[in-house]
DNA sequence: TTGTAAGCGTTATCAA
DNA sequence: TTGATAACGCTTACAA
């Protein structure tokens, strides 16, 4: 309703053809500096908008990137989503971000909601209970540049943005070892995701290394339940031959172990120690302080970003091979690995 | 690129005429049911999917929201947006979502990006920094649905969601005092924005009815930078009359308070007590547990998407007046006001 | 019940 | 340097 002027009126005020005016906002070489002026000025005065249906329909291009998170409620995610959204607004394009809720369902349906050129590419981190990638296989023939972020889909032959896992669980857990944790248990949220195989062979790395034992119950795999999550963690914790290091490999796990040991005579770091992959910045003010392996969140949603745009803008220049280009995380130690 | 079938390549592989094909898509009564079978499992087969920018023309409907928030990496904002989602998604529409980073003129510049047609409604919270709202109400004036939450522009004739500031703000400065607080210091991130007002009579209105002094250094008004804040507030707990009792209108300052605190002789909550809005999970698990007033954020913007989505599609039965519409807070009580 | 044709607001091609 | 016209893919009067 309402609505502003169209170009066909701009250009009756202007008495100037639509094609003179499109070209003059355009800059177009073959239109005189002293019209393009004019031109701009009245755009100006109306507060001329041109329409991006009409110019999406004509050019095929919407300038809008679709962003797809598991979750939203999560920091990482969050800043990922602030460094996208840096270098999008900066080249003039919008994001459309979608929340799977950790559900392949959800995920199945926006990727198919995205296949009729509402964004021009996709940045994505895969639900924890994605297994069949038939739905990221039908986008990617699309021939919709797609690329995916922490955690990625190796069956798409395309550019993936992760920070170092296995090293980060690796240099994590031998963290734990010289802090003399013998029996280091592992919390994921899902088997299936890349990041946990990863984390995990980083863990199991270290762990064999040093010649320590691995319990199979050390190897929690928890969901997206935190009571339940609570639970699990609290039965590992009293039970007979029970932990005394956990490296989680998400960062809601970690909160769910303070929560497990809260009111219990266990104590962090004296009897368990923690360290987990977590970018809240409230990890120094947690009871006691969480020793945390830090993701470069904001360097990875830039790095997608500039990538795909590149990719959008200047096709000649940027390709999205299947490579993984890894970012290093930061260990900062605090309390909870400390005795 | 690649791209899909379009409808005219899908009706000449049905020998049908385009308008049918369109019909026996969109189920138009005038269609027989035994071609709508056919189209359908045609457009299935052959993965056909209408193009956005050309139905958007037609029809001048994006079925798209702009949300535009001051910040990202924030719980409550967070889950506002989770909750506008929900609605939004079940009802097929999309989210282009914009980050002010609490900056007027980004505000601006994106504001104007609405003018458009990319969007069919817009939901917002302002920055700190707005006090020109001439930018609003030019898109009010385009005649889009707008609608504010939280911090709202009383300006604008439209409908606002937010929480019961200032009766939270009372109840929680109230509860400091029953706690026997005498000297209360309220934090606040901008004097210009209507939370902070709201927030501010409530704490005034509690403090005068119980006869306190009202120290105007107590008044604290913070600004977004961290280092900055803690710096503030450590003035403040450090100086002649320092306060026994702070109400925050905002989370990231009740977290700057406890950096000020961490590694000096004061005690919370001995000898400074202190709640806050705030939505963060993590309250319990701070050291000490935070006393919070949680805002009803999913719920905040689920009503919102209600509101403007009603208004889009049924527009002579929802009005978007102006009116403000109040969803209580919940005062949590945890350690860091119960010595 | 199905087909024909116009039009949404741009931009690109061709002509003037 | 500017103007007229067609085309992008869809929906909807109007015809058949």
């Amino acid at each position: 309703m309402a609505a502003g002027i169209n170009l066909k009126e701009l250009a009756a005020e202007l008495k100037l053809a639509p094609s003179t005016v499109s070209r003059a906002l355009n800059d177009s070489y073959e239109i005189s500096e002293e019209t393009k002026r004019k031109v701009i000025s009245m755009a100006e005065k109306l507060n001329y908008q041109p329409n991006q249906f009409a110019r999406g329909l004509r050019e095929n291009k919407s300038k809008t990137i679709a962003v797809i998170i598991p979750e939203r409620i999560n920091n990482f995610f969050a800043q990922v989503m602030d460094g996208i959204e840096e270098i999008a607004q900066a080249q003039g394009y919008h994001l459309l971000i979608y929340n799977t809720h950790e559900d392949v369902d959800r995920e199945k349906k926006i990727v198919n909601l995205l296949l009729n050129g509402r964004a021009d590419a996709v940045v994505m981190s895969v639900s924890s209970q994605t297994s069949d990638v038939s739905h990221l296989e039908k986008l990617y023939r699309q021939g919709l540049p797609l690329i995916f972020f922490d955690r990625i889909c190796s069956e798409i032959p395309t550019t993936k943005f992760i920070t170092n896992d296995y090293q980060s669980a690796y240099d994590g857990t031998k963290h734990l070892i010289q802090q003399g944790c013998k029996k280091i248990a592992f919390l994921m949220i899902s088997k299936e995701l890349s990041i946990t195989k990863e984390r995990y062979r980083g863990y199991s790395a270290a762990i064999k290394e040093a010649g320590l034992e691995k319990e199979p119950a050390f190897s929690l795999n928890c969901n997206h339940c935190d009571e339940e999550n609570i639970g699990l963690i609290r039965d590992m914790l009293w039970s007979e031959n029970r932990p005394d290091g956990i490296v989680s490999a998400v960062e809601k796990l970690a909160l769910a172990t303070y929560h497990a040991v809260k009111g219990t005579k266990i104590r962090i770091p004296e009897d368990l120690k923690i360290i987990s992959f977590a970018n809240t910045t409230m990890a120094g003010l947690l009871n006691p302080s969480l020793t945390t392996i830090t993701q470069p969140a904001i360097t990875i949603g830039q790095e997608c970003a500039k990538l795909l745009i590149g990719k959008l803008t200047k096709p000649k220049h940027y390709e999205l091979i299947d490579q993984v280009i890894t970012i290093p995380s930061k260990i900062i130690i605090r309390s909870s690995t400390v005795a």
